[in-house]
DNA sequence: GCGTCGCTTCTGTGATCACATCTCGTGATA
DNA sequence: TATCACGAGATGTGATCACAGAAGCGACGC
């Protein structure tokens, strides 16, 4: 009887009540992957175009990923994708070494034979990666390493932090590991798996500890998170194909 | 000349765009000086009109907080203050351990002699109100020692992660120290205001790292927030007279 | 030619509405 | 009396609208 009845959602309404999470996902996702560019700001509406939802679901995944740290807030209230400082990266860094060794160290103390061979599997995926310049796959492979291992440690709470972090860090890391001769150093990950075969949460830890303190060191070097923003490759639009 | 036009903030529309905000405020305080029960579900529609606003606002501020751990979705959508097990109170402190331990090093290194003078006022008020038995003093004062030292660490990476801790563990431990003979230990405090002085970061985290251990270790051995909700005489309803 | 005023557009915010889902209470029936 | 079913209410979610402010931009005046 009343007019205001909505377009009725194209998608055959897939799932009800997921849409807001499904949209912060995929936002999740673009930020760790480097589909957004350090400064590019996130309009409400044209995101909101894009996924072909109404603002609404955006502002409150928006919502989230403000409160994550993973995006910034601008006095105007328009949110962005934050660009790092030197310092920043510092901090970052500095932090995630030490709450990620702690998660290495607790899931060390887990380790199951399968998870063994499941990182096993990942890093073999990385090496071929990285043998390949395949900068996304290896960004990837190397993310999915560190979470299954860190999963081990089976704690609901440092988990959050440590992906808030990685949100932080994941845009810069990006455009930073597009320079070709970013060297990676996957041996790390290898001291891992050699200390959880030993049953040695120690060098686990320091092995974590390593990874991420080197990586950290790198990305100072390379800088390129301070250069003006809109350089690369990199489509100022925003691309949704995640 | 439109109906739609509505009823008109009965507050003077006192700050544009500043309402969310002021209501996600006003609920960190909550949890944080326990006026919301762990288990106690945060329904949109009565926190609303508890406030005077549209669920919209309230909306986004719940959504803020979740995505901050501070509150905890259930599957029904519906958000509630989370209760804490054992298990995750002893992640929580150990984390707040880490974290706050590398916060204060580096506040140290960066210490001032007025913010020592600071630190020292707020200890008397805390030392004050625990002679008083005044919990909710105590718990502030103790807030405020502890944050205006991390503010001194000048990181805006640590700094909202340590919020986030706290926020997870304000309203049990405002429960826990409702006890009367929970024991407060300031000499860590004292330890802290020394190591500062003699410009000794090593001290000072040690000083943050023994409160918060002891403190967690009272906390569990109190086991509070494993009784049943509901206890106790705090106000099953909400209370916004913050 | 350059600066400035004003308009158009776009921004986020808050309110209201419609709806699917769930809960809870009341009723009837066995 | 006990149990099941139906219904009224409440829940969060998403869409749409109204509005205030900022920003871009073009035209006009100096």
């Amino acid at each position: 009887m009343n007019s205001l009845r909505p377009k009725a959602n194209i998608v055959p309404t897939q799932k009800r009540g997921h849409v807001q999470d499904e949209i912060a996902d995929r936002l999740r996702k673009g930020l760790m992957v480097g589909a957004f560019i350090p400064g590019q700001v996130m309009s409400l509406r044209k995101l909101a175009a894009s996924f072909g939802t109404s603002p609404m679901p955006v502002r409150d995944a928006l919502g989230q990923l403000v409160a994550a740290n993973a995006l910034e807030e601008m006095p105007n209230r328009s949110v962005r994708v934050p660009r790092l400082t030197t310092d920043r990266v510092k901090d970052l860094f500095e932090v995630r070494e030490l709450v990620e060794s702690l998660a290495a160290r607790n899931a060390a103390r887990n380790a199951t034979p399968a998870l063994i061979r499941e990182l096993q599997a990942i890093n073999r995926d990385l090496k071929i990666s990285i043998a390949r310049r395949d900068v996304l796959a290896a960004l990837a492979a190397n993310q999915k390493f560190h979470f299954t291992l860190y999963q081990a440690a089976d704690s609901s709470v440092v988990m959050p932090l440590i992906e808030s972090l990685w949100l932080q860090s994941g845009p810069t890391m990006y455009c930073s590991f597009l320079a070709p001769d970013m060297p990676w150093d996957a041996s790390a990950h290898t001291e891992v798996l050699e200390g959880l075969k030993k049953k040695n949460p120690t060098a686990v830890q320091r092995a974590v500890a390593r990874d991420i303190r080197t990586a950290g060191r790198h990305l100072v070097q390379a800088g390129t998170f301070q250069l003006p923003g809109g350089m690369m490759m990199l489509p100022t639009e925003i691309s949704l194909d995640l």
